[in-house]
RNA sequence: GCUGGCAUAGCUCAGUUGGUAGAGCAGCUGAUUUGUAAUCAGCAGGUCGGGGGUUCAAGUCCCUCUGCCAGCUCCA
């Protein structure tokens, strides 16, 4: 019999071999536990998962222990035998085997289902299929690790135990995915931030980063970079306060529809909170001002700090804390100029993202149930959306019930090398906050008119952008961020004077350089600097102080040779003002 | 918040069946003046995350709180 290739590129194809591969651990854990309940064990991203119901809690060993029986399995070769039953039959048949969960999810079917069943040996689940043919034609598995999860996702149900694993047509390329997550480790943001001494989190305060002086550098180009491209633009830039009383959070509907991500506090006699979002900030600015149409749009920046009270558990590095700053937006437009706008922001944000080289997709989120306006209104703002998007031609994913409780919205989500995608730019219509705040505008008949607003930011939040960007570059930012851009290196302290000399001039060409002058040797140096990600690392000796030359190496292209010093300086600035990934 | 795991020096980690702590790096001091990933020596550094308990005796066992890690839920 010839071998077929699969195609492991095909989607439909790796999920088909992925869940099987699921069924044979719940065939496994069957085996070891038979008393273990089965739950559902989907094909995911980068391999699959099966939750059990098991008193007994599942350790390393037993990963170990099951992906032995797996084996075993796959060596049976059963074949995947579908079979169809009519619902009391079905049910009847997992309530013999106590399978409680298949049960529940028999009788929540819809009417006209077919229910059908695979069976190999000795095991057979509920499933829709399809499969590969037999179990030996999976070839490569390893579980990875367990988890707690909720059946059906709900925090309300019990927690199930989840075994999560992946398999692959061959060895090798299994070895190669699990080596591609050891190198992703290595580029974590939370190692990354430690070794380069970018930021810290500490016990006193657990979600509260704090910022090292190198993280600042790096946030301030950030930010210097976000003000000019704003200014082109045509926003201006704001800033509001972090407390404000209680009554502007009912009127914004925040208190109604956020009150348990927000903090609050006590002035005197009065109860204040702390925002978590900036917007009833911006609409008390755009108040401030009778605006005529000819106004119009208003566009309002802040980089706005927020606190969120976020699940304790959900709290990680940069990416989750419970205070960020938002590089917000407020744009208040006429009804007309809504998908202009809308496309203006799209167009900035791709090209805010095209500068640092980031992949991205977009997503569309609906209508959520705790919201606020009417349906028209919704729908309005949903089309508005979906049409600038379909005019620029974009592809979108949407996702149902996913808005704002004041507006659908358009996400943007940047990949990390984990492959983990992170919701960083989001463009929000709304059209609560202009009437909850009774906004309006001097129409051209003279008469008061309601504007419409949208929300965005391009960032997202600042902190997590940089947790991003860390290891997007694993630490290496492209020279306009990097927090050290020269380090000198000299061989001896003879040449002091000369790594003085040139460090002066190559600061005041604006570049951020330093020059390491210690008794040490230049291999130590070196070490130190490499493992820092110093952008350039310029020796010193003989060679150079003689000739007023650099003996330059760069951390991304290594060895560049002997370079004057006038000509390194012109290529720095180069690099910079170009802001080269 | 939930499930599971973890918490020892600034960092990375050792610490056997309970007998009151150890290494490397970093730091400091001295020597060395050195050419592309760690020069040598000495010194100093910890009420073993906090609190409570068991015990003659707790870093080791139990309870509890806090924080961290993985996932769930949630989200910028």
């Amino acid at each position: 019999m010839a071998k077929e290739k699969i195609n492991f590129e095909d989607e439909q194809v790796r999920n088909n071999y992925r869940h099987t591969t699921s069924h044979i651990l719940a065939q496994a854990v069957k085996h070891l536990w038979p008393e273990a309940k089965l739950a559902i064990g989907p094909a995911i991203e980068n391999g699959f998962y099966y939750d059990f119901d098991l008193d007994h809690k599942f350790t390393d060993e037993d990963l170990r222990k099951i992906e032995k029986e797996m084996k075993k399995i796959i060596k049976a070769g059963y074949p995947l035998k579908r079979f169809e039953l009519p619902r009391t039959e079905a049910i009847k048949f997992m309530k013999d085997r106590n399978e409680d969960y298949k049960v529940e999810l028999i009788a929540d079917l819809p009417k006209d289902a077919v229910i059908s069943f695979y069976e190999q040996g000795d095991f057979t689940d509920l499933c829709a299929g399809p499969h590969v043919e037999k179990t030996s034609n999976i070839k490569a598995v390893k579980l990875m690790s367990v988890a707690g999860a909720y059946w059906r996702g709900n925090e309300k149900n019990k927690m199930l135990q989840r075994i999560y694993g992946t398999s692959f047509p061959s060895q090798e390329e299994l070895d190669e995915y699990l080596a591609k997550l050891e190198e992703a480790k290595k580029r974590d943001h939370r190692l990354i931030g430690k070794e380069m001494d970018l930021f810290a989190l500490y016990d006193e305060g657990p979600g509260f980063p704090f910022f090292m002086p190198k993280g600042m550098i790096i946030r301030n180009e950030l930010e210097k970079f976000w003000r000019e491209e704003h200014a082109k633009r045509g926003y201006s830039e704001i800033k509001t306060p972090l407390i404000l009383n209680e009554e502007l959070w009912h009127r914004s509907g925040h208190w109604d529809h956020y009150k348990e991500n927000m903090y609050f506090t006590k002035i005197d006699d009065g109860d204040y909170a702390i925002k978590p979002m900036n917007c009833p900030g911006s609409m008390l600015v755009y108040k401030r001002k009778l605006y005529s149409y000819r106004d119009l749009p208003v566009r309002m920046a802040e980089m706005g700090q927020v606190h969120r009270h976020e699940l304790s558990g959900a709290l990680h590095g940069l990416m989750r804390v419970r205070t960020f700053t938002q590089d917000d937006a407020h744009i208040f437009m006429l009804p007309e100029q809504v998908k202009d706008e809308i496309k203006g922001v799209i167009d900035f944000i791709d090209y805010v993202y095209g500068i640092f080289g980031f992949t991205y997709h977009i997503e569309l989120s609906t209508r959520p149930e705790d919201s606020m306006g009417t349906d028209e209104e919704w729908e309005m703002a949903t089309a508005a959306l979906r049409e600038s998007m379909e005019e620029k031609g974009l592809p979108y994913v949407v996702n149902e019930g996913d808005g704002a409780f004041y507006g659908p919205k358009l996400d943007f989500h940047l990949e990390d090398c984990l492959g983990r995608t992170w919701q960083c730019g989001t463009i929000q219509l709304d059209f609560q906050m202009p009437q909850r705040f009774d906004l309006t505008y001097i129409g051209s008949d003279g008469a008061k008119h309601r504007p419409i607003m949208i929300h965005r930011v391009i960032f997202g939040s600042i902190e997590r952008f940089i947790g991003i960007l860390t290891e997007h570059f694993a630490g290496k930012f492209p020279l306009w961020l990097a927090p050290v851009q020269v380090r000198l290196l000299t061989v001896t302290e003879k040449f002091t004077p000369y790594a003085e000399w040139v460090v002066e001039k190559l600061k005041n060409a604006g570049i951020r350089a330093e020059a390491d002058l210690r008794n040490e040797k230049i291999g130590y140096k070196l070490r130190e600097a490499r493992n820092q990600r110093v952008s350039y690392m310029c020796v010193i000796g003989e060679r150079e102080s003689e000739a007023g030359t650099l003996a330059v190496r760069s951390g991304k292209k290594g060895e560049l040779g002997a370079m004057s010093v006038d000509d390194f300086r012109d290529m720095l600035v180069e690099e910079i003002k170009t802001k080269a990934v």
